[in-house]
DNA sequence: ATTGGCAGTCTGATCGAGCGAGTGCCAGCA
DNA sequence: TGCTGGCACTCGCTCGATCAGACTGCCAAT
């Protein structure tokens, strides 16, 4: 067990250091803080730190510099969440009511965070539940092919490109078109698949190939919006931390790359109480071993969610990264979630 | 003017240089390629080349690096631009052939040019030039928000939400979708702008204000056509190369996030008659003066058309990357422009 | 025009010394 | 029991010097 003043040794060591990238001595810390006793007692502390893995010497007598575990125990006794500025909430407000359209919510949020941080910023598309089919458009590309656009309430869009088994007239894409609507507006993505099934059958036999075809394009239409998206921006942010990296950051960035990675990740996060997570070093994969994830969730409509994020090297400025994530989580949700 | 000679010499230090990244000296060059001279003569031939700040010499008495001019003679004089192998050829087209729809084509595409090249792959979007509208679709968010979802014949696909003036219900949104697209499906992009102004007349005059909002969000979606956008991947090789560059990679990185240097870059890149176009060092913007950008242009239907291509240090492949480059933009074209 | 030879120059690696920061431990004190 | 000052010791880092190696530029000869 670590004493009170050990544990507030501990977060000096983080600050210090987060703010440094130097390994911190005993002597450093009674100068910069306003501890009211000598250095040798601090190094009986930092001993105890050390014996506790919390922090650890890079090399025989060198100062010394927090653990994983380190910072997870910093995070969850000192991550105080103060609110962000009066200037910084008037940032987030203004910078994204801007927004024209879904894509741009996401695309301004993204960037929003990245400059709020000076991190790398994610944010996860949502998955929208249970939304309902609201209208299907056929686009004839040429004679064979067909391009199907999807929307749903919720205002998502999907296209997708087909490749008909006949040349498609202007009557017979007509004739589609009304009859999908007919059966498919208003009715909710998990009833898609059955009514296509179904779809055929209102054809003429020497159509129902092509149909066919169709309705195997709305079952793909049906699985996108299972299929999440990610966007990301800062990534230049990485490049300039990369002294906080032992090895290369070229691995973080492939797995950046590698949006499956991060969305793994993002589903394996559950948000605290306090409405932020965070992942630490190699709490995370191989490949993030030397970062740090925060996220935060954020509602869409009533029964969507996603999360959103940033990711640094561990090295970071927690606190206000925490904050920072958390505000534009609320943020988000609020100019998404009035219904 | 420059012995025919010396040019083969430049052309034994770009190969070597490239392949080695150190400095090249005469008598590598002599060990390494078949000149019938002796080490020399290769310096005679060098010190011209350095007259004429093909090359130049990092410190006195290492070995030679080619400056940009020297890449630029290198590119226009040797870049034999010989085709893909068949394997290759084969994975561009078993990669792209599986590509579900228009966005799925680009990030396949950019996806691919990375892979090939190991430098960041840029994908522009194509600019609809005389695209017609399709479909307007309306989709109620909220009580007085309202998504509007814009196709084109070319199968592209817009949405934009927007804050109307008064409570819609769903009998207005109605008669507003149907009088829009009685109005305006068939119509080519140019018309949209005074086909919208008319619009607002047909509507009852508590209306009139409504239509308006409605209205200038199409004049947006028209825009959002003429907007292009670009979608980017490999950004992890800027980091892998970063040898390559005596400043950081930071810069770099941000352009690449601001992309509206790169649009601008590619509006300005005309293509030449092999098909492709290089942009080396200085010739570029000052953010992006240690890369190299190599591009070439596709065709969508008949009438529109759009760039592609890759970014790395000036110490790049060109042989390569150009004929990548130019094969991906003939496959992307074959592939989007069969009507 | 080309060549071999040679002197000169600069880089990069290696080594050792000295410095300084910081630790661990110990004995003394409240 | 906890805190403190003192002290010896350990390393990592920096600086300067040295040395080997790689090239060049020039020159005289072919």
């Amino acid at each position: 067990m670590v004493s009170e003043r050990a544990l507030h040794v501990l977060r000096a060591i983080v600050h210090d250091y987060v703010a440094s990238r130097e390994p911190v001595g005993s002597k450093a810390i009674v100068d910069r803080h306003q501890f009211g006793v000598s250095a040798a007692t601090i190094r009986n502390d930092m001993a105890l730190l050390e014996e506790e893995e919390l922090i650890a010497a890079p090399h025989t007598s060198s100062g010394r510099v927090p653990t994983d575990k380190g910072y997870r125990v910093f995070v969850d006794q000192f991550a105080d969440l103060r609110p962000l500025s009066a200037a910084q909430r008037q940032a987030i407000s203004a910078f994204l009511d801007q927004s024209v359209d879904l894509d741009d919510v996401f695309a301004r949020t993204v960037r929003l965070l990245s400059h709020l941080t000076n991190q790398v910023a994610l944010v996860q598309y949502p998955t929208l539940g249970n939304a309902r089919v609201r209208h299907i458009e056929l686009v004839p590309m040429s004679a064979t092919r067909l391009m199907t656009v999807f929307i749903t309430d919720g205002g998502r869009v999907d296209q997708r490109i087909i490749e008909l088994p006949l040349e498609a007239d202007e009557a017979f894409v007509g004739e589609l078109r009304a009859k999908l609507n007919a059966a498919l507006a208003g009715q909710v993505l998990s009833e898609v698949p059955q009514v296509a099934a179904s779809l055929a059958d209102r054809f003429a036999p020497d159509r129902r190939e092509a149909v066919g075809v169709v309705a195997e394009a709305l079952l793909g239409h049906v699985d996108a919006h299972r299929t999440d998206r990610l966007v990301m921006a800062g990534a230049a942010n990485l490049v300039r931390t990369e002294g906080d990296f032992a090895g290369s950051v070229y691995p973080v960035l492939e797995a950046l790359e590698e949006q499956v990675t991060l969305l793994k990740l993002f589903s394996e996060m559950q948000v605290d109480e306090h409405g932020v997570t965070t992942r630490i070093g190699r709490e995370n994969d191989e490949a993030l071993k030397e970062t740090a994830v925060v996220t935060s969730a954020y509602r869409v409509g009533t029964d969507s969610s996603a999360k959103l994020g940033v990711l640094g090297p561990t090295r970071m400025d927690y606190s206000n990264n925490m904050a920072a994530v958390r505000a534009v989580a609320r943020y988000v949700s609020r100019l998404l979630g009035e219904e």
